[in-house]
DNA sequence: AAATTATGCGAGCCTTTGCTCGCTTTTCAT
DNA sequence: ATGAAAAGCGAGCAAAGGCTCGCATAATTT
């Protein structure tokens, strides 16, 4: 039978919504606390005040619902960088990034074991096209705030200076421990991806 | 009682040697075919041809037989970064990381899984004193690469200029598939670290 | 009200797996 | 040779945890 990853039934009344909510939000709490060990689906049922039969009549297995999870804040982070490249619309390339690399500082440190947790899982688990979207629209909004600053690219190009972007800004910000100087640590990454960008910019 | 992570006893023989070496390889390999899940010590002593009863005789727990395989990778990794800046002590800053990245795909992607599961538990497990000192290596090998083509910066700055190139590095590497061209990637990485240290150059 | 459907429950089955322990075999010192 | 120490063995214990299934309760429909 074949392992699926999306939710086994939709909730139709109210209760089972708050139900699915419930047990969203206990999911998200445990990882935080507990980090991967101690991320097991009775437990989660145990804090979100269900039980583990309920859970499994919305998340078919524990993937599904960590996939679930993933999909949440994926989708939540490009919703911010969307912001921001709507709200960078009049401002130079400093500011820019200096606004996109606050909202990555922010989402991995409000809670760096459950971002961590997320991000190694999202690499374990089969990608669905549904999170591909999202990784997308995630690259593109970058993209479309580098691309007002520089000198005409191809649109490949452009897209893959966008991910490299991406994946330098949470490399950095994952790589220093909690407690270092966050704004130290903001101004590093902003001086890494400037100096490149400005010589694309002045190619 | 307190959790170590050491070998549990030394091998005096010549046979338990074996032994241990044995059992170290199939643990890599298991971790390269299987992946994390899939990796047990069971799986790893069948593999390498001894009974459970003998591997636990080394190691006095799984987590301390990973540890053992970190430790062996990081060394080899840190050693080829010693050879890169000795043999760079003629080149140009560009020859120097070309060398570098080289090396820094070569150990990535020689065997993608394995390398990915050990980053990952790295993560995971307490930071041993022993392999703090061999990261070190590597940032003051990578720090004495550069030195010689940058501006005369503080001990500090150097190093946590250091620090971002290994992570920038293994970041690009790693966020790659297996399929993509090696010399573009290549490229790419250098790119970025180029940039970034001219403009270090000429401060 | 009765039937039907949706939701909720949780004891416990069952697999996985880390690890032990009593025993045998091999090596070595005297 | 012989006793001691080192090395090796592997059945199986015990804990963890994913997930089921038969049943109870609540909401909805007829």
């Amino acid at each position: 039978m074949p392992q699926t990853i999306s939710p086994r039934k939709k909730p139709l009344q109210a209760r089972s919504a708050f139900t699915v909510q419930a047990i969203l939000d206990a999911a998200a709490r445990v990882l935080a606390l507990h980090s991967l060990d101690g991320f097991n689906t009775n437990r989660v049922a145990e804090v979100a005040g269900v039980s583990v039969g309920s859970l499994y009549q919305y998340f078919p297995n524990k993937d599904a619902l960590i996939a679930s999870l993933i999909a949440y804040e994926q989708d939540k982070l490009a919703q911010s960088v969307e912001a921001c490249a709507a709200a960078g619309q009049q401002k130079s390339l400093r500011k820019s990034l200096e606004l996109l690399v606050q909202v990555a500082v922010d989402h991995q440190w409000k809670n760096p074991r459950y971002a961590a947790a997320l991000d190694h899982e999202e690499k374990r688990l089969p990608v669905s096209e549904n999170l591909r979207t999202i990784q997308e629209r995630l690259v593109a909004a970058v993209a479309h705030i580098l691309r007002r600053h520089l000198a005409p690219l191809t649109k490949r190009a452009l897209m893959q200076l966008a991910k490299d972007c991406v994946v330098i800004c949470k490399a950095l910000v994952e790589a220093e421990s909690a407690d270092a100087q966050q704004k130290a640590l903001r101004g590093r990454v902003v001086d890494w991806l400037m100096c490149r960008l400005q010589v694309h910019a002045a190619e």
